[in-house]
DNA sequence: CCATCTTTGTGCACGCGTTCACAAAGACAT
DNA sequence: ATGTCTTTGTGAACGCGTGCACAAAGATGG
């Protein structure tokens, strides 16, 4: 997904489908509990009903790492647990860096959910000089003149940006100059950076959106059932000055599914 | 859509793809930033690049609503605001709950992206004694105890769970109970819930052990390249018009549960 | 060893999403 | 009106992801 597209699939080969990827970490988490409980072994069955997907996906899923099963029995947690981990790289440490200690940046450095993992923060990094020195979570912050040293030094190439969304593309464009070449990105904005460089994103007000417009379908169905046939609906245009066509023009009744 | 076919086509929902949905709130922030700067139209050209899209997706997307743009200029972003608005079902008020008040539910809570758009915390709820009444961004965190009752005088529909793991399964069967049809889960669990009901999750650490698996495959390329100089291709594509190409940070961090 | 039973691994078909490429639509000038 | 120029809207092709269904593999029991 993230690079060669009109190019023969050189990295699909070898390569494991973005999708897969994706769900490594459920399957991951699933087996850590399993492993913690001492279960030898599971089913696909039993553990696609764990990871919260179908079992013919997790199959294929796996298949994509090896033959890792064994027919009639399963797949031996344990041994699972490190080849899953090898794949997504888990098995070595990656120092992370945290721009932007606020509200979100404080309760990120508080999660213990990093250390957990082959995660580890190695810096918090602040633009407010009365931050600096400041301890959270345990680790001083640092300002922010310091970052390229800071990433250098501790060979960091995972970095998280915190900041507000005006501070986030140049806090971006500084990590990638420095060496990082991985981004999760807490504001909202879209960041652009240089070919090779991974940028993820979670942004909280997307999430809800997306939730408000199924909420809305939901509510709209019961509704629906009752003026099935009103085809006309009065938008009322709030303060667009331009006239403009209704919408719904052919749009067909009932689509065909 | 989760889980359980049902009989009638739920993902399909008025004939707009999910994929689409989820851009839609993307296209609405890059809409609302050119409104404030009093931009009359945009073309799908300009538009795509502030959203991060390609272009003929974009049009593609906004072919799902209606034909809202004029060829040969564009579209009028006031009127495209709200056409997408009232798609999201932005145009009216949504009362979310936070249940778990700890150092990501008050970051959740001072966070001030919620009431930009038409998202309203009407409460913070807490299983700890000692928060009670306790004020985080200005409202008083109220008990476990009185969930559904918060739930059904506040009409609300969508909470976001920000509990520690174990307690977000229970947490999440009351508030479903209780009438939220709609949960945002920030705990590192599969969440069960009926039909009907729609999850989405965000969960950090999977998304840093995606960023790591690329991360790690990145480094055993140039430790390949030395040898296999083959393999590397410069992709270098004639034609297009975008010199500083975002490569893929369009990919949602969050998924569908 | 053979039979049976369980579960994996995968070939295959299908649907969704993406992208290309272009005709049609409208703005604008003459 | 007519022509040119810009940009939309979409048909069509393609690739990816998903899930079914089943043969093969191995365990287990006699
Ligand atoms: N709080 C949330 O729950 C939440 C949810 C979703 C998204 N976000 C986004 O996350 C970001 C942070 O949110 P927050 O609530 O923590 O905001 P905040 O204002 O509390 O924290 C921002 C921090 O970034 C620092 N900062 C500003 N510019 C900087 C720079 N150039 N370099 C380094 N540090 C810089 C500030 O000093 C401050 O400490 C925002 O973009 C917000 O939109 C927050
Ligand atoms: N902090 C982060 O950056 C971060 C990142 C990703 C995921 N998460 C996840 O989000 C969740 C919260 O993280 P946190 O750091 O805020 O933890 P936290 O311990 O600081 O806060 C948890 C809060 O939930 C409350 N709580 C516990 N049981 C409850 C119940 N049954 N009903 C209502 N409230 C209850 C606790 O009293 C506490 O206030 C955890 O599941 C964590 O794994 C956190």
């Amino acid at each position: 997904m993230a690079t060669g597209r009109t190019h023969r699939p050189a990295t699909r080969s070898r390569g494991i489908p973005e999708a897969t990827v994706a769900r490594l970490p459920l399957y991951l988490r699933a087996l850590t509990g399993l492993s913690e409980r001492s279960v030898p072994t599971v089913s696909s069955e039993e553990l696609a009903a764990a990871a919260g997907v179908n079992s013919a996906k997790l199959r294929k899923d796996f298949s994509y790492l090896g033959s890792y099963g064994t027919r009639g029995v399963g797949y031996d947690v344990e041994y699972l647990v490190y080849q899953i981990s090898r794949e997504l790289g888990l098995t070595q440490d990656w120092p992370v860096v945290i721009v932007g200690i606020g509200n979100l940046g404080a309760a990120l450095a508080n999660y213990g959910g990093f250390a957990s993992r082959g995660f580890r923060v190695a810096a918090l990094i602040d633009a407010d000089p009365a931050m600096a020195g400041k301890p959270v979570a345990g680790i001083p912050v640092q300002h922010s003149d310091d970052l390229e040293k800071i990433i250098s030094e501790n060979g960091v190439s995972i970095g998280v940006i915190a900041t507000p969304a005006g501070a986030a593309q140049p806090v971006c464009d500084r990590l990638v100059a420095a060496g990082v070449t991985s981004i999760l990105n807490f504001a909202p904005t879209v960041l652009s950076v240089p070919e090779g460089v991974d940028v993820r994103k979670v942004d909280l007000s997307i999430e809800l959106q997306i939730l408000a417009f199924h909420e809305q379908r939901k509510a709209g169905e019961d509704a629906a059932a009752a003026e099935a046939a009103d085809v006309v609906a009065p938008v009322v245009r709030g303060g667009a000055a331009v006239d403009r066509k209704g919408p719904d023009g052919d749009m067909p009744a009932v689509m065909p599914a």
